[in-house]
DNA sequence: TATCATTTTTACCGTTTGGTCAAATCTCTT
DNA sequence: AAGAGATTTGACCAAACGGTAAAAATGATA
């Protein structure tokens, strides 16, 4: 899952990674998602990062040499959890296959990684300070580049005339709605904080938005 | 727009407001807004605020006693604009004028009003410490009889089945993305800052998804 | 204009924070 | 077992933070 890229110097070699480098900058990290995703960036401290990981901050600070540093290398490890359902998305599938799956793909990665999800949505809410990068290039790409395929199935009357990108918008939001904002859902619903049964629900609402017709025809007067 | 309920003990007479602190209290309220939503409650400093605001430190905590007060009067007023394009839903109204009314409402709010609802959104993202009670009473309370009048269109036939709570969510999040996200879309879309043009293109898009049908019927196999 | 309450400023305080440093301890290899 | 390198620790620091106190300045009122 790691591969945040630490000391890769032009002329550096970059010494082999120990044992317990490897196990004690994977908990490091695993402490940090925890406690950057649910306090944010300016909320989270090192002590209680340090802490949750079961380590001295000193200590900490020997394996990454900041607190940006850390979140920086979260950051680069989830953008490859967020793209990998949009790469799937096919031009030789049906509109109703690929917006389908790609829909259940998001939804799925919304119940597996909701820290991610919420350091993500925490990321962009701050103005993308360490991703704007990544977002015009190669989000942007994947973006014009699904959208794309979209179109053409826009352009064979499979697929209602409408704005690609602005659908793609409409399942991004969604689907991690149930991650960013699955306290509001809890508390909406009546139902205690680790509760996730509602996402089968979910699942078909979605499904009956984006594939079927909400609003019965011959009633839009 | 400010009815924050400062001093409002059970004995203390609530003295009337100075016009020296009414300017002051929304330069204060009007800066906070922009550095909270900003940078969110932690990231924000009283002094970015008292900068903001155009004023000393210690000159604003005499109107505000606490960091903590400000945001919680900014909340406060939060919640009324939040809440009124919701509590406009009626029960004479067709799915589609009702629904489709709705969007655009919170459209516009997320177009007005694109820092209040990062402020919320960082809320939520930060596990609604202040607005837990509000989220579990009267906004149940309202999606729970709004959700009503949904399903008993759904019992009429006039809406597909499903769970009408998920809809809102679904409206919520697709609209409130335009807010919260908006950096996300820009650079996306590929437009400066500043560019607000793509919201109708979001309108007709979500239109297209809430009150059409965006898979062609007979193309779903 | 004298008086009083309101407002603003200056100087300051204790705590928390991200981060450093050198010494001590541990781990691995030979 | 010994040495070298890797790891851990405790003590510490400067800056930033939220907030306070009291004096100074301003505004309103009579």
């Amino acid at each position: 899952m790691s591969n945040s890229m630490t000391r890769v110097a032009s002329t550096a070699p970059a010494r082999a990674k120990t044992r317990i480098q490897q196990e004690n900058e994977a908990r490091i990290l695993q402490a940090a998602l925890e406690v950057f995703s649910e306090k944010g960036f300016h909320g989270a401290t090192l002590d209680r990062i340090a802490g949750a990981a079961d380590m001295s901050k000193p200590n900490l600070l020997y394996y990454f040499k900041s607190k940006e540093e850390i979140h920086i290398a979260l950051l680069t490890d989830l953008l490859d959890i967020w793209l990998a359902p949009l790469r799937e998305i096919s031009p030789q599938g049906s509109p109703a296959t690929e917006i389908g799956s790609y829909i259940r793909r998001k939804l799925e990665s919304s119940r597996e990684f909701p820290r991610e999800s919420r350091l993500f949505a925490n990321e962009i809410l701050a103005g993308a300070p360490h991703i704007a990068g990544f977002l015009q290039t190669e989000l942007k790409q994947l973006v014009d580049e699904k959208a794309a395929i979209l179109q053409s199935w826009i352009d064979d009357g499979q697929l209602a005339p409408c704005d690609p990108r602005h659908l793609l918008f409409a399942i991004w939001s969604t689907t991690q709605h149930y991650a960013d904002f699955s306290v509001q859902v809890h508390h909406v619903l009546g139902l205690v904080p680790g509760d996730v049964s509602y996402y089968d629900e979910a699942a078909r609402m979605l499904e009956t938005l984006f594939l079927g017709r909400l609003v019965a025809p011959g009633t839009e007067g």
